[in-house]
DNA sequence: ATTCTTTTTGTTCGTTTTGTTCACGGCGGT
DNA sequence: ACCGCCGTGAACAAAACGAACAAAAAGAAT
């Protein structure tokens, strides 16, 4: 369950909000303040998850009660919902790193959105201690998404390819295979296998080493450092 | 101009940073700073609009110096780049407003669409004063793109092809069709036909893989996730 | 020792498909 | 009616692969 306080000077939105939150599964509401004072005293009290903040109220700024936050509770994300257009309340929002913006008048199904968005975004972090450059991109704006790239590829070389050669060499018993047996398995010619496993060696992350038979030239088997 | 300031312990990976800044369009480094003290005279002076932080140095930690540029400096936006995959690192950084968390090893292609993006966020904050719910879902994390009454497609996206083509998908059978065969069951071209799947894959709902024929560059085939 | 046979390597070059650019046509707004 | 913008596809340059072949490296035979 998620705990929210909901800070809102109109009585009446206030109570919407309340009603809203209710009906969302796993949030519950643990407190409602009615003033920037209020909402001082009932956070630090509460620690609640998530704040649901206005900006403007009678006795102060949601913006400035967004720092005070900040540098008190390590643990607290805000959702703002205001009516507040200028962008520059905007900007001052995402460099305090609230999780979203909602304009007023609140519409339950944009509200839902983001409350499910929270939820599964805390959830994602629950389940991970370290963190990729993948799961960043996903969890952040969606900047990253768009283009995050592979460490640009020498020519010859595709990532594709690679990266099945590559599964191939952790797999592999028998410590080393030849580039031969590589291409079948993964259904390239011996001269593409080969290729990839000369990159790995030249990058470093592969041995080869030879293979003698009864006659003929050695086979260059490939392993894994 | 965007002015920058690195904050970097090791000099070598600065250094390498300020090529890579000098690299995009539209920024300069303005300082470097090695160590946090450093950091500290310097961004006061300069007042950079981006500054690229580390968050371990030696002689204090960059999260702290994050909320330190926060509570002075109210048009300063930050990219963290740092080894710290903990979790706990990331959250603190969500909170602290990052505008990007970026994981070392710096891959150039990964950093430069970090820095365009940030540019394109500035040029759009900059060309409007009042701001609509959509603009705000535009510019914040993905949560509202979900399920935003308009799917704000990217350019050169069209919502009716995207969904034939993704229908194409979920029927596939033989596991993974070409773009070229795509393109001639819908009836659009090879070109069109790939925009999408492409696109689709960079959204994460397919996937590439390579077919490799008797000879000549092997076809990429797309399937669903 | 030298030469022969065998087996695999290493490389070149042609083939096939990709990825990108840019002009065209259509639709919507001023 | 004009301009601007956006989705499209033809044409082009580049990429990735494999067939074919020459060279290399071993044991076997002379």
């Amino acid at each position: 369950m998620l705990n929210t306080l909901i800070v809102e000077d109109d009585i009446k939105i206030a109570e919407i909000q309340r009603v809203f939150v209710e009906k969302i599964d796993g949030y519950t509401v643990s407190g409602i303040a009615h003033s920037i004072d209020e909402a001082e005293e009932l956070v630090f009290i509460l620690e609640p998850d998530l704040v649901l903040l206005d900006i403007f109220l009678p006795d102060g700024n949601g913006l400035e009660f967004l720092w005070k936050i900040r540098s008190k509770l390590k643990r607290t994300d805000v959702v703002l919902i205001t009516a507040a257009k200028e962008v520059e309340f905007f900007e001052e929002a995402m460099r305090g790193g609230v999780f979203d913006y909602i304009l007023k008048p609140l519409i339950f199904s944009r509200f839902k959105n983001t409350l499910d968005e929270y939820k599964l975004h805390r959830s994602k972090l629950e389940n991970i201690s370290t963190i990729s450059q993948q799961d960043i991109d996903g969890l952040l704006h969606q900047t990253g998404k768009i283009l995050s790239e592979e460490p640009e590829m020498p020519k010859g070389i595709d990532p594709i390819t690679l990266k099945k050669v590559a599964a191939l060499l952790n797999v592999d018993t028998s410590g080393g295979i030849s580039a031969e047996k590589a291409g079948s398995l993964i259904g390239v010619s011996r001269t593409t296998s080969r290729r990839y496993l000369e990159y790995l060696v030249a990058k470093g992350t592969a041995t080869a080493d030879l293979c003698y038979g009864t006659q003929g030239r050695p086979e260059r088997v490939y392993r894994k450092i």
